[in-house]
RNA sequence: GGCCCCAUCGUCUAGCCUGGUCUAGGACGAAUGGUUCUCAGCCAUUAAACACCGGUUCAAAUCCGGUUGGGGCUACCA
């Protein structure tokens, strides 16, 4: 049975990154009937945070990679100083006094007690090769690999020895990490060797790059899965988003669900070249899952921008905030445009586009209002149709061309000049909101 | 520097393994036009790539070698 794992340090946020290779090992336990376990790398005790940890848990939730099991290696100490100790005892490692600085640079002479002799790893020089799902086969020469210490002179386990013990231990069968890894793997496969326990098969996916060509980092833009989330971004379209960073499901299809995905999903498929993060394309898809949203889930999701911008929809029935999102709907990037976008529907106070204002309410339109307020009130059936009837009928009686009067009325009523059709605005705005809004602009 | 990985439109990619069907397909973005109401929505059109050099072959985006460029690693971080 496949048992992969994904392994992240606590020592900072889930980021993209990390959730696309989380993705793929995620994906690949689905797709073969597999086992993902999650195991939690917080040997550096000291810049492991309980925050990170819980912001990294809940992330993999919210995207949806449930685990099956989950480890910490911080409880796991003992396990490492025994394998080392076997190490030890086998000729295969040796004890080095703990660095002078180390000891020096110490806090205080406890720390300084504390400090003990580690344990190194003796690398023999020779050819280590290893065949990768992605790249194909791998050779390296040990000759230009250092020692490697195992543990530390603190007591805790070093990373590509924690790696080891814990990947054996806990059967994992299919390595998929990032190409960062690529020059650890021998480092490993040594002490592989030497444990006597079966090497694993590997897959290196490439990194995902930030618009400069470089790292993803905080300077080229959001690399925390959950300021993605904040940013009003649908788990699904996030998903799909990575999921097309190095690998498609052919077809020219750009838009997979993930179910769809487990079933054509396979890590050999995985490209190797390195792939540079776009914003825009994520909009796009973004865009792509709101619009085909079920409007009730989709409400649902917008509680909390709407919390967080202010804009109380509680005085509203659910069918009419249902009516609304579905006018928003097709046109929404993130879900954060919403509130900002639809704020007119809710409350009086709307924010008026100043440049929108200038640009078509800046002649007096007080006739115009004024006969539009009192016919729209006196229509009898007050529904989409009859409104634009009426609207036309107007323009033909005053001799205007419906863009003449169109983004006028548009800006009195909403404040902006982009939005979902006017007729359509009017309707749920109501004969009451609208006539008080326009008559706001006819002088007395 | 050493070692390793990578190389198709600006970006994500299809094609590469199993050479000919590729005057290289799709998507995002861009530009242009349309949408008897706006666009950041919708529709249409256009521009846009096999890094370079050599080899193998009747034939190379596809196989091989080199060059160049980019990236990673080179910690008692993970």
């Amino acid at each position: 049975m496949v048992r992969v794992r994904f392994a992240p340090s606590p020592t900072g946020f889930l980021h993209i990154g990390g959730s696309r290779t989380a993705l793929f090992n995620w994906l690949y336990a689905r797709a073969q009937g597999g086992k993902f376990i999650l195991r939690i790398e917080d040997t550096d005790v000291k810049r492991s945070k309980q925050e990170y940890l819980d912001e990294i848990l809940d992330s993999l939730s919210w995207v949806g990679f449930n685990w099956d099991e989950i480890y910490y290696q911080s409880k796991r100490f003992e396990i490492y100083r025994e394998v080392a100790e076997r190490l030890l005892k086998d000729g295969k490692a040796y004890r080095a006094s703990p660095l002078e600085t180390d000891v020096e640079g110490a806090e205080d002479d406890a720390e300084a007690d504390k400090k003990q002799e580690a344990v190194i790893f003796k690398v023999i020089q020779q050819k280590v090769s290893f065949k990768d799902l992605i790249h194909g086969d791998i050779v390296f020469d040990t000759g230009v690999i250092k020692d490697q210490v195992l543990i530390k002179s603190d007591g805790t386990p070093a990373y590509n020895f924690a790696c080891v013990v814990d990947d054996a231990a806990m059967n994992i069968n299919h390595v998929i990490r990032g190409d960062d890894h690529i020059s650890n793997t021998p480092k490993q496969i040594l002490i592989y060797q030497a444990l006597n326990l079966p090497v694993p098969d590997f897959a290196h996916l490439p990194l995902i790059l930030g618009k400069d060509g470089g790292r993803l980092s905080k300077r080229t833009g959001a690399t925390a899965i959950s300021d993605y989330r904040r940013m009003g971004y649908l788990p699904e379209a996030l998903v799909n988003y990575l999921l097309l960073l190095g690998w498609s499901p052919g077809g020219n299809q750009e838009i997979i669900d993930i179910r769809e995905a487990i079933k054509k999903f396979d890590i050999k498929d995985a490209n190797k070249t390195a792939a540079t993060f776009d914003m825009d394309k994520l909009n796009w898809i973004n865009n792509q899952y709101i619009k085909t949203a079920d409007t009730l889930e989709l409400a649902a999701a917008l509680e909390p921008f709407l919390k967080e911008q202010n804009l109380d929809v509680s005085g509203f029935g659910k069918d009419y905030l249902l009516s609304v999102i579905k006018l928003f709907q097709g046109r929404l990037g993130t879900l954060k445009d919403f509130p900002a976008w639809a704020d007119f529907m809710f409350k009086d106070d709307f924010v008026i586009d100043e440049q929108a204002k200038e640009k078509h309410l800046s002649r007096d339109f007080s006739r115009e209002f004024k006969l539009f307020a009192e016919r729209l009130n006196a229509l009898d059936p007050f529904d989409i149709v009859t409104i634009e009837k009426c609207f036309r009928d107007l323009l033909t009686e005053l001799g205007l061309q419906s863009r003449e009067l169109i983004h006028p009325v548009r800006v009195a009523l909403t404040g902006k000049t982009i939005g979902p059709g006017l007729f359509e605005v009017l309707y749920y705005l109501g004969k009451e909101r609208v006539s008080r809004r326009l008559l706001a602009w006819v002088k007395q």
